[in-house]
Parts: C-alpha cells; sequence; structure tokens
DNA sequence: GATTAGCACTCTAAAGAAATGAGTGCTAAC
DNA sequence: GTTAGCACTCATTTCTTTAGAGTGCTAATC
C-alpha cells in the first residue's frame, strides 16, 4: 500500500530525480538560499556534472517541485515539494527522536502550568513559535455541582466535570435563599443530574427539574445554563503560546508587516483555537499532522508550516500541541520533538484525573 | 507652589528658550523627524529668524534639552525635555479629553471580558501597545469556605473572597472522608475563618482550628494555605495585553531585535506585573504616571514611555492600565484617553462587587 | 546688545554606475 | 545519456556622485 501511495506521489520521478530533490530540499532546509545545480553536483554522490543536474532541475522545475526566486538563481523546494518530502518522511521513520527526553525537567503539578511549561520549553527548543491547547472535554460528564449563598442578591454554584475541571458561576437571586431551600435545591440537582452528560440532560429533565423547583424554577434555569457551559467547555478552550517572537528569527517571514499579523494572532490567542480543532479530527498519523504553506488552518500562517500533535488524556479528553515556523522548517527534528512531548504529556496525565499528581513524572517511556 | 516648582524644573529656561523647545518637542511628536531651526521660524509665532533660533537652539542643546543625531541635523528633545514637557502639561491641563467616550460600546457583564476588551480598545485607539491588570485585592476578607467531596481521593476547597474573587483548590486525602465529617470540617471553618483578614489568621488560630480537626489536621493545613494564596491573591496577578505588535509601527523601536524582547514581555505577562506593582503606589497626580525612557519599569522598555493610569475599585481593589509605545507618544491624547478609561471603568464597576451588573455602563461622567 | 542675512561646511540619504559572481540555458562534442 | 564550454541574466555589493537639509560662524543691521 505504502508503495503504491508512493507512487502516486511521486508521479514521474524516478530515482535520481527524486534523490536531487531530496538533495535540493535538504540543502534549503538548512540554508534558506536558494541551490544551485553545482552545489548538488558536488553534495549527492550521484557522481553527476552540474550541467546534468541542470537539465534534471529543469524537469522539476515543469513538474513544479522547485522554482526559481528569480532567472539565474538557484531553485528553491515548492509545497508540493514539501509535501511529497514531509510524506516520505513520516512514512519512513517512525523512530522516536528524543534528544529533548527529559527536557520538561520535573512535571508540574497543576495542567495549566504544566502546559505553559511544554509551550515554552518547545520554543525555546526548536526556535519556533508554540501553541499548545489545554484538553478538551468531549461528551463528557457532570460530576457534581455545589450551591453555596454568597450574598443576599446571589448564589456560587460550583460546578464538576469529569476530569475535575471546575467551573464557578454566580447566579443572581431576586429573593433571599435561607439555608434549608439551599440544601434542597442541592440535594435536587445532585441526585439528578450527577453521572450525566449533555445529551442526557434533556428538555423533560429540564422540565422535572423546574417542577420540582418550585418558585425556584429561574435559579434552576440559570444554574443549568451553567451546567451546559461547563459541560461544553468551548468557550474558554484555554490556549498557551510562547516565542512568538521567533518568528523574526526567519527573514523571509519577518519582512513583511505579515510578520505583525502573525504575532498578533498569537497574542489574539483566539484564533488559534481553530488549530485544535483542525488537527483533532485525525487519528492516522501518529496524532501528528503537518500543513504546509496554504493548507495551513489559520489564514495568517499562509507562509509558514504548522505542525501539529494530538495528546490524548483519556476520558475523551485530547488537547494539541503546535509548532508554527517558516515553511524551510526542521521537519524531521520538530516531528521527533512533538512526538516526544505527546509521549511525555500522555505519560504524566493519562488517566490520573486532570490533577495530576506530585510524583512519578515520566514512568511508562523507555 | 506650582510657580516655584516650575522655576525648578525649568531652571534657566526663559520663556522664549521655552516656547521653542516646546515647538521643537511638538514637532517631533508629530513627524519623527529631527527638527531644524528654519521649521521652527515658521512653526512658531515668535517670528523669529532660524539664525536666532539657531543661537537658541544651540543653548538648548548645551543645557541637555535637545541632541543632534549627527552635525548638520536638526533637533530632537531628550528625556529631560520630554519630562519637562509632560510635568508642565500634567499641571496645566485637568481638563478631560474624552474623544474616546462611550468607545466601550456596552459594559461586558464579566470583568475578566471587560478588562480584555478596555485593552484592545484602547491599543487599536492609540495604535500603542496596552497593559491592564486585574485589581489585585489589598487587605481583602474570606467571605466563606465551601468544602466538598470529588471522589474517594480528593476534597474541592472553594474559596470566596470579599470582592467575589474565587479560587479553587484540590486537596489530596489519604483517607476516606464521609459526609457527616465534611460537614462538620465546613462549619469548622466557616465558623472560625468568615470575615478573617490574612493577619487574623494567625498561627493561633491555625493551632486552634488544627486542634479542633483532630485526625484532619492535615487536611485543614492544605486548605488554609489555599486560602492564604487566595487572599493574597498575588500568585495569578492577571494582566491583558492588546496591541504588542504596534510596536513594530514605530521605525525607532522596530529596528533592531530589542523590538522582539520586547514584544516578548508582552507575550509572557509574567514581567509585566511590574508596571502595576510600580504605580500603584502613587496617587498623586490623579493616579496618572509618565515614566520615560530610562525610567521605565521594566528593563526592555528602556528605549520606551510608559503611561500607567490606577483605577481604584473601592474595597481596597486596585488595577492598573497602561500604555507603552515610543519616547515621541502623543502624551496628551494617552493621558486624556487614559482618566477617560480610568472613569469608565470605576464607574461600570466600583462598589458594586466584582461581578458587575449589565446595565448603567457609563453613568456619571459629563 | 539682539537680530538677521549670508556663506562655507558637514553629513545623510538617494540615485547612478560599475564590478562581482552565482547560476542558468543552450550547443556541440564525447 | 552525459558533459564541457560559453554567452547571458540578474541580484548584490561597492563606489561615486548628487541633492538637500541643517548647522555654525561672521559681518552687517536694527
Amino acid at each position: 500500500m505504502a508503495g503504491q501511495e508512493n507512487k502516486n506521489k511521486t508521479d514521474g520521478l524516478d530515482d535520481r530525480k527524486l534523490r536531487i530533490l531530496h538533495a535540493v530540499i535538504r540543502n534549503y532546509l538548512e540554508t534558506g538560499e536558494p541551490v544551485g545545480s553545482r552545489t548538488i553536483s558536488k553534495y549527492t554522490d550521484l557522481n553527476l556534472s552540474s550541467a546534468t543536474i541542470r537539465n534534471e532541475m529543469s524537469d522539476l522545475e515543469e513538474m513544479g517541485y522547485i522554482v526559481q526566486p528569480h532567472t539565474s538563481a538557484g531553485r528553491i523546494p515548492t509545497d508540493k515539494a514539501y509535501r511529497l518530502y514531509v510524506d516520505t518522511m513520516m512514512e519512513e521513520k517512525e523512530r522516536e527522536i528524543s534528544d529533548l527526553k527529559g527536557l520538561l525537567s520535573e512535571a508540574e503539578e497543576k495542567m495549566d502550568l504544566m502546559l505553559k511549561k511544554v509551550a515554552r520549553v518547545l520554543a525555546v527548543n526548536t526556535n519556533y513559535a508554540t501553541v499548545v491547547t489545554a484538553p478538551a472535554i468531549h461528551g463528557n460528564k457532570l460530576k457534581f455541582i455545589q450551591l453555596s449563598r454568597v450574598d443576599d442578591a446571589q448564589l456560587l454554584a460550583t460546578i464538576v466535570v469529569e476530569g475535575n475541571v471546575i467551573r464557578n458561576s454566580m447566579i443572581p437571586v431576586d429573593e433571599v435563599i435561607n439555608e434549608e431551600t439551599l440544601l434542597k435545591l442541592n440535594i435536587l440537582l445532585n441526585s439528578h443530574l450527577n453521572g450525566m452528560s449533555l445529551d442526557e440532560i434533556n428538555l423533560g429533565m429540564i422540565t422535572l427539574l423546574k417542577e420540582q423547583a418550585g418558585i425556584h424554577a429561574g435559579i434552576v434555569g440559570d444554574i443549568l445554563d451553567a451546567v451546559a457551559q461547563a459541560i461544553r467547555g468551548d468557550e474558554d478552550l484555554e490556549v498557551y503560546t510562547s516565542g512568538a517572537t521567533n518568528i523574526l528569527k526567519y527573514p523571509e517571514l519577518a519582512d513583511n508587516q505579515k510578520a505583525g499579523e502573525l504575532i498578533n494572532t498569537f497574542e489574539e490567542k483566539k484564533a488559534l483555537a481553530k488549530i485544535a480543532e483542525e488537527s483533532l479530527d485525525d487519528g492516522s498519523t501518529g496524532g501528528i499532522q503537518v500543513y504546509i504553506g496554504e493548507e495551513a488552518p489559520i489564514d495568517s500562517m499562509k507562509d509558514c508550516s504548522v505542525v501539529t500533535a494530538t495528546y490524548e488524556l483519556g476520558d475523551g479528553m485530547r488537547g494539541s500541541i503546535a509548532i508554527v515556523g517558516p515553511k524551510r522548517m526542521d521537519y524531521d527534528k520538530v516531528v521527533g520533538t512533538l512526538k516526544t512531548m505527546k509521549d511525555e504529556l500522555e505519560n504524566t496525565y493519562k488517566k490520573k484525573g486532570g490533577g495530576g499528581k506530585k510524583k512519578g513524572s515520566a514512568g511508562k517511556k523507555e
């Protein structure tokens, strides 16, 4: 199957062309400069003269794998070439490059701190910009509700969802609620709702609850809204970023004012959630996905490449780690690094419930 | 008094020099280009020839108010000149420039959203970078604690502080806590701690509580730690930023890689808390403070000017709004804008308790 | 004494001009 | 099919020139 797929992709590329193309790509990844025929002539062990290479490169250009920025310049790879490169690379190597094993010197107790740390470590280590989204809860269940009295005018609803996601919500009330009523409401809500998923809390259930709440139906309504939000949890999908300014390190990105827009995207954070959504769908390539240029999920990243990894903590909790850099990114290293991080995160938090434990950071690995 | 202070500051500056200096500053603020004698000769209504202006400017340079970037260039103001300018400006005008009155089209219900909005509106409107810190609670009191059982291994402590700041904390437990014990602990904690400030929860109190908790002393200890954090609230002083990339719009800041560092400061956010601390101390100038160049509270802003406003919501809750831009900032507009925002915020949230109300955004003003 | 006109001088920024060199495409020979 | 050779292109660098803005100084004027 891999063979056939290969044939499809490398359509018309004989082995020599392929080797030359790879040489061009690798060289360009390193230097960032257009690659000339003479360079390839020496760089490969094909023992071909530059003239021959020139002929081949001319073919490659016609096929859309490389272009010249201008006449009389070397060639640079197109998005098509990167795609080919990445695909074959991903197929060939399943080897884990964990040169940054143990880079997260110690696991953080709190998940948000941990994710922040992941983002920062990745950014510092790769010199690209990073985005980490906290695990979103998909189809999760309500654990319990705690209703407390804050003052005469408002109640506090503390909602805990499976996976120990906690959400507080202020519920305004018109009349004073006494302790007894509060207790009743607490029992009412918990006895009916505990263990429920969003789907299961249907109109019938809601009507039943409101009926039983009597004159406090309004309050119950407010609480249910808060519950819905807590379970869905989409509103405040936490996003952590780091190293946005790394973008300025790559001339091809730093120049124009597009760099500003891009960094702005990182500052706003809001749009970045799209990266998570996009990459969550797929589970094929070991949770790693590569978007090159136009494929990028966000407009301001059209000149970049985006590599995402989805980590999976069980209980349907999935988050994503993404790296954003120039198209001439060190895909090899980035993919390896992401895999390592993904493993690290999964090992640390999987099935231990959101909060995490103090000890035992990287148990399973190796 | 103002006169004397003026005399101190404008030491050796006669009226004409002062007017010329002001003209240089204003012109430079507008254009960003060094200002020549001929320009001033026309720009002011002094009716002096360029030659005379040159003589005066030569004096001003000697006095340290202006410098030439190089021989045969016009003059640009020094930090000293900006300081003078800002000080006299602040003295002279108490008039509120509210050209962005009602810019916050509608008040947000939730404070964090509101502050985010303030940051964004300011950034878009001024074209500078903005920092808004949420009100920190100083010397605040505990409202109540709600202890709930999450599962066999952990409890959830929900801590509400005056001003309705809510904090959740997971408390790991070794043995299973039954409902009755939980109720007892709840009562124990609330009966002793409600209404207490951090100072009042002293060692005696702590010992007393632990004694009464018996075998659950450990749990009480953990809870008290969480309470301390909640009241202090310093750990996660919320910081909202916007328009960091505006910095790239000003050539004098965008050029070097210092711009990267600066934007990075905004991304990290952590260091920005220092702005709040710094500016909170002072209440003299109507809550507005201007830091020019070297005076800036953060290292990476040494080439910028920082204008901060402290807003005061009563109950000791104070936060800050800051604007970071080039030294040739439109101080006039910025100060006016900040004052307006400060008022807007105070009117919206003052004494209504953190949550805010839906209606009545800009009541008092004008 | 203060102000101004005039002029020589300085230095930057912009515009041209020339040199450099990397790289290509093509052709003819191997 | 491969290669050597050569003419040609074009970005980049360097040097030169030019233009212009602005100063500082001096001598004349008010």
